[in-house]
DNA sequence: TATTGTTATACTCTATAACTATA
DNA sequence: TATAGTTATAGAGTATAACAATA
């Protein structure tokens, strides 16, 4: 890209996510799924079970915009939707045994796309990134 | 956001790139303006005039996709669109006197939409996350 | 023949209003 | 009355095919 605008954080931030979503789409869509659906496999690989709208929350989707995501998922048995008992308007999700090993064969999907993205940066660099990046979003409201 | 997933840098970047542009697009409606049209008017405010095809690599856009932005802030007259007489394919793209005052004043509200995002971050953080990020955007294809 | 910009189109992403059922 | 999830819809973002003018 040669010359950049340096401006902004901001700036920078949402022209390299879009970036980096672009790439993880390019990847995902070899297997008919978006980064939302990838994000909700993440979140409960990472999590464990939850409710819907925590989910919603960890991979900041509005729920109105999470319920095709999670539907699909559903639909393809990657992902079980079980109503609460403790609590019958909750939706309590699970990733399927199915889920999980899909999971683990994108993880490496994953992992080469990131080297592609940040194959620029030496390695002290990116973990400083990551760091960073870890911390602001902890931050946010 | 409570707890987070940090597995992987490049889903962080996506997903702390979509918070930012979010933020920027609440501001920027009430310009009824996007994130695009403002990337647009940094973007000549910080290479000067530039064929529309540059603008577009430097934003990040297909080339296809900027003709309507460029189109809506060419109708405002905040950019002048002119036939190149060296090449008359190419079209350059100058911000005019309301564009240039426009873009000052937007300065402002960047700032704060910025100093909310990045706030939870020590000042040296910061510095340290805008350079990364600025090196990144230089090391991409 | 290749490049710059354009038109048109379809599909995804995001935001929001209004609803159901449960609490 | 408030909350979890849903339905539906409109607008913005993105990708791609086909084209005109110019080099």
């Amino acid at each position: 890209m040669e010359e950049r605008l340096d401006a902004s954080t901001g700036y920078l931030l949402a022209r390299l996510g879009a970036e980096s979503r672009r790439r993880w789409a390019r990847m995902l869509a070899e297997h008919q799924l978006t980064p939302h659906h990838l994000a909700v496999l993440m979140s409960l690989g990472h999590v464990g079970p939850a409710h819907q709208q925590r989910v919603s929350e960890l991979i900041g989707v509005d729920p109105r915009n999470t319920v095709a995501v999670v539907g699909l998922l559903q639909r393809r048995g990657l992902v079980e939707r079980a109503v609460d008992p403790a609590d019958r308007r909750r939706h309590t999700l699970t990733l399927t045994a199915d889920g999980a090993g899909l999971l683990a064969r994108l993880r490496e999907q994953v992992d080469a796309v990131e080297d592609l993205l940040l194959g620029g940066l030496p390695g002290h660099e990116r973990d400083q990134l990551h760091g960073l990046l870890a911390r602001l979003a902890d931050t946010l409201p």
